[in-house]
DNA sequence: AAGCTTTTTTTCGAGCTTCGAAAAAAATAT
DNA sequence: ATATTTTTTTCGAAGCTCGAAAAAAAGCTT
């Protein structure tokens, strides 16, 4: 509600806009490339060697950007050598968080990007109130401030990574599978304890965006994460920006409907993709039950682990189980092409480990649909650990935030105040 | 293929983009408002009276706006009065081009927007070759330039609607169910014949783009406006913005899946929203034939209104068939929500006049999906007649085409060369 | 009717910013 | 040791926006 900004329709530029702007660019080119000389700065910003030059210089006295001492191996060209600049590690200090089902994990993360300290650990997110859930976060983040390496630094930002719905602003959560309570402003709570600004995301479009750092050749402009696991999530990716909802954060691929009226979905309606292809859905599945019966809370990570390994071993329930929730994704992916137009596909999560038994069902479903029409030119990719990705995904979140506010408070600095 | 400019992932800007983009959202700001006076200008964009009073002088002696002569009524204020700005009139020319089956438009359009001449007829589109299509656009267009109102009109800009979809770059007709033809370039053969750059856009997407311009208050950031006619169409707007796919023009939410492996559909495959509530469907499904069989051609509107009137009067096939094509939308809407959150919808053509005999179905079935949670705050608008409505839409994309470019080419006129 | 008040628009100088050209710096090649 | 090549910095020019002040054009007051 409060600190919303109003919408302008068009905003014209004003002269002051113009530096900051262009600060932001060179940040962000060097971001993206790690290390950049001034010249492929200016190369890919397409401004002046001069201006490139003056903003340059203005970073490294503001301690934003530095200098790499590293002497950068073999430069057997002539002339005067590129010196390569890259992110000062201290400029700035971020934490992390992710919080699953029964999993809570946090990091500090310097400027550069690199982790300083982190922790992980299991925690009954069910059994917990709102304020419990809230204050585990807050000691998890308490405890890695206070170990040897992460003190004296100052935070500036914190994301936290949520499965479930959270308001198109970031403040908070609305709806999430890990607990019974709804809209928990996980924003306003840790910005309370930690004073900074506080961004809550769904944990599907932390992974589109880690993709994204990770691995641009592959997933730059267009393309799909898809979270497998006892649910189903989505993060998008559309023209180099991830796609949300108009109001929350978008994208319930796993609630698409796949058969009207058909098998009950943890979200209490029925024919949802999800209530086919989660692991709660094909666990129901493999073992007879009814289409009918609740779903039900948690599967471990081995049981779905024995059951892939069963419906390798032979025909049966098991491996109808996974036919379903192939072709039950196979549709959802023909209808979300059919908007979209065909984009390649990362399936992550635990349910990706199976993908070679929902593949040939899903391929023939999506080769139905008119969104499929190339299906075979479709480009799945598989990676079972998401955690190490959300994580990723909310550190450069937070980090390319940073990136866009630093520059803005751009007083020349002259004589870093380092005490 | 060729004039395509190069992605640039991150441009800085220049010192004399500056001035140009300026320039352009004053032109916007006028646009939009119609008259507007220097303050209320400075208000919207936020710049300094002094840059307006600059800009718009620049604009007026280049004979782009012009100042308003008519002394403009009530201003009971104090003090000098404002001057309205508009836009010149004669600034440029643009003509639109609406080929939808069995039907061509085409209009003249001044630089404010007010259409110069125009003529609708029939044509047998599906008929025709592809250079007797194109043949026949050409011809309209060139009839319409001989009219004595738009002699000596410098035509700056052609863009042509469709049905079907187009490639992104709006080159070409990749596919319509107006022709068996694919592939058609239409924006190279009329940019040949006229000597001009033109635009090929979907009907749906330009319906939406009316509707944002005719009526802002409903249609702003985001809103779907929908085509029922033989078959389905989507124009899709978000975040402020027309949604279109990755590689074609977008959005074909007639082709989501409904029913996996269901009804037979135009487009060859089974089970599409359009193979239950296109015009042929819902055709078929009243007249008691099989959901095999195939889609017939073309349904007159005559026929379509007397479907509907026999399902007013008395229940059966006719009354059950609108109430199949309402599921269809409705599970439709249901999949498109949890994907992008409800927005307004618009029904737009003649399938819009029977939405009494679908909306309780269509409400029905959106209630039951988790997209459509709210389902009694969805609001649904309905018009009959689409042809003035992509029209307009033709209309302003031209014209708004035309504010970005002749911005651009700034050079300082001194004394306007009206030859 | 003449002067006063109010509001809009224009003018003018100051302060930034970017750019191109030239200079300086820092290496290798001869 | 000198020449060449490439990168980086420096410096003046040009252009843009802004704020303040002036000018313009009305209504209001006496």
């Amino acid at each position: 509600m409060a600190g919303e900004e109003t919408y302008a329709m068009s905003v014209g530029i004003r002269h002051d806009d113009l530096r900051r702007r262009n600060r932001a660019m060179v940040i962000s080119a060097v971001r993206r490339a790690g290390q950049a000389s001034r010249t492929e700065i200016a190369a890919t910003t397409s401004l002046s060697h001069s201006t490139i030059s003056a903003i340059s210089s203005d970073l490294i006295a503001e301690g934003i950007l530095a200098e790499a001492r590293n002497a950068e191996v073999g430069t057997l060209k002539r002339g005067r050598p590129q010196v390569a600049i890259g992110l000062d590690p201290d400029a700035a200090t971020v934490v992390t968080i992710v919080l699953l089902f029964n999993f809570l994990a946090v990091s500090v993360v310097d400027y550069a990007g690199r982790t300083i300290v982190e922790e992980r650990r299991k925690l009954k997110t069910f059994d917990l109130g709102e304020d419990e859930l809230v204050g585990e976060c807050i000691a998890l983040v308490r405890r890695q401030l206070a170990k040897r390496d992460a003190a004296g630094r100052r935070i500036l930002r914190i994301v936290l990574a949520i499965q479930g719905t959270t308001d198109a602003a970031g403040h908070t959560m609305l709806w999430s599978p890990i607990t019974e309570h709804e809209g928990i402003p996980f924003g306003e709570r840790l910005a309370q304890a930690f004073g900074v600004p506080v961004t809550v995301e769904n944990d599907c479009n932390m992974i589109a965006v880690a993709l994204r750092w990770r691995d641009p050749e592959r997933y730059r402009d267009d393309f799909i994460a898809i979270l497998l696991s006892h649910g189903i999530g989505m993060g998008l990716v559309l023209k180099g920006e991830l796609f949300t909802g108009t109001h929350s954060s978008g994208g319930e691929f796993g609630h698409m409907v796949h058969r009207p009226d058909g098998a009950l979905c943890r979200c209490g309606r029925r024919g949802c993709v999800e209530a086919y292809a989660g692991n709660y859905a094909i666990w129901r599945s493999a073992s007879g039950a009814s289409e009918d019966e609740a779903p039900i809370s948690d599967i471990d990570a081995a049981d779905m682990a024995r059951l892939a390994a069963a419906a390798r071993d032979h025909d049966g329930p098991e491996r109808e189980a996974y036919r379903k929730a192939g072709e039950a994704l196979g549709y959802g992916f023909g209808s979300l092409f059919a908007l979209i137009d065909p984009a390649p596909v990362a399936l992550v999560g635990i349910g990706a480990a199976a993908f070679d038994l929902i593949e040939p069902s899903l391929r023939a479903a999506i080769a139905m649909t008119a969104g499929g029409q190339h299906s075979k030119a479709i480009s799945f990719a598989t990676e079972t650990d998401e955690v190490p990705l959300i994580a990723l995904g909310c550190a450069m979140r937070a980090l390319t935030f940073i990136d866009q506010e630093v520059l803005a408070g751009a007083a020349p600095v002259r004589g870093r105040d380092v005490a």
